[in-house]
DNA sequence: GGTAGACCTGGACGC
DNA sequence: GCGTCCAGGTCTACC
């Protein structure tokens, strides 16, 4: 089965491959030969299918091995929809930055989209996991996590979808622990057991009307989700005035704005002010002109 | 409100 | 080979 869809120009699907290390977490993968993107998914079915995503057109096309029916040939079309932010229109952001020449080719080169997973539960459990550890621990505590408990793909059992709320919610702790993500486990299970009992609607943050400090308040309500969870959460739904500050954050505008003292919060809203709504995005895509911060996060580094 | 220490693991380093 | 230190963000106890 092949699915096309369209985006809003411009567009790069490389751009969004490369835009962090989300595609290198599974259940994505990447095709380097054919510059494809990948993911194992399963549908609200129950049934679980591989996805190929490749760049066409003025958008992409979507294959996958099987023969799907009218209503999961729209769910994958709506989760790719999400995922690649297809229906996002930039226009607004490449103005706000055309006055500045370490930024013109964004619009030209179609950069800008940051991929996320098809729900939001994925993306807190996947940032709860970069928290306070290496991205080599991140990309092995996700792997591991979906390996365990993700249901899998009928044609190779190897390969699994990435686990659903109730999958998670019935985990033991000490099993959680023993795969390796640490003191977080509690922290897991308790968001899945939130989300499938219905008491957290993650998926309300999808919503762009939903009052800025509506979204904050619930992600901050997540246990073991911070202030830089809650902001990286916030830009991959969707709100670009937030910036991730984390420790590669401060020595980045430490470097580039402030001769290499520390910073706060404060110094670093400062430095990205003028941007007003695209701050986040502005932080996220902007040239450093040192190689600060990349010491151990190397696949986010561009 | 601000600060210190614990949480957890793996890599780097010194012996 | 073994022990120690360090890095990462969040939570909790304490002042």
């Amino acid at each position: 089965m092949r699915l096309a869809l369209s985006a809003c120009a411009p567009f790069s699907l490389q751009a969004i491959i490369t835009s962090h290390g989300w595609a290198r977490l599974s259940p994505f993968f990447v095709e380097h030969q054919t510059a494809a993107l990948g993911r194992v998914e399963r549908l609200s079915t129950g049934r679980v299918v591989e996805l190929i995503i490749r760049e066409a057109g003025d958008g992409v096309t979507v294959e996958t091995p099987d023969r799907l029916e009218g209503f999961e040939r729209e769910e994958v079309a709506r989760k790719v929809w999400w995922m690649l932010r297809l229906g996002e229109d930039l226009s607004p952001f490449y103005e706000a930055v055309r006055e500045e020449p370490r930024l013109a080719h964004l619009e030209r080169e179609g950069i800008g989209r940051i991929l996320r997973s098809p729900t939001v539960f994925e993306d807190v459990v996947k940032v709860l996991l970069t928290t306070n550890t290496t991205w080599d621990r991140t990309v092995r505590m996700v792997e591991a996590l979906v390996t365990q408990y993700g249901d899998p793909l009928p044609t190779d059992p190897s390969r699994h979808a990435f686990p659903t709320p109730d999958q998670l919610a019935a985990v033991r702790e000490e099993d959680l622990r023993a795969i390796g993500v640490g003191y977080r486990a509690p922290y897991l299970i308790d968001l899945a057991r939130r989300v499938a009992d219905g008491e957290v609607d993650l998926e309300q943050l999808k919503d762009d009307n939903l009052p800025a400090d509506r979204v904050r308040r619930l992600l901050q309500d997540l246990q073991g989700v911070g202030e830089y969870a809650t902001a990286l959460l916030m830009v991959l739904v969707g709100r670009y005035d937030a910036i991730p500050v984390d420790t590669v954050a401060r020595e980045r505008v430490s470097q580039e704005w402030y001769g290499g003292r520390p910073v706060g919060d404060e110094e670093i809203d400062r430095a990205f002010a003028r941007w007003g709504e695209w701050k986040g995005l502005v932080y996220w895509w902007w040239p450093w002109s040192r190689d600060t911060g990349c010491k151990k996060q190397e696949a986010e580094c561009r």
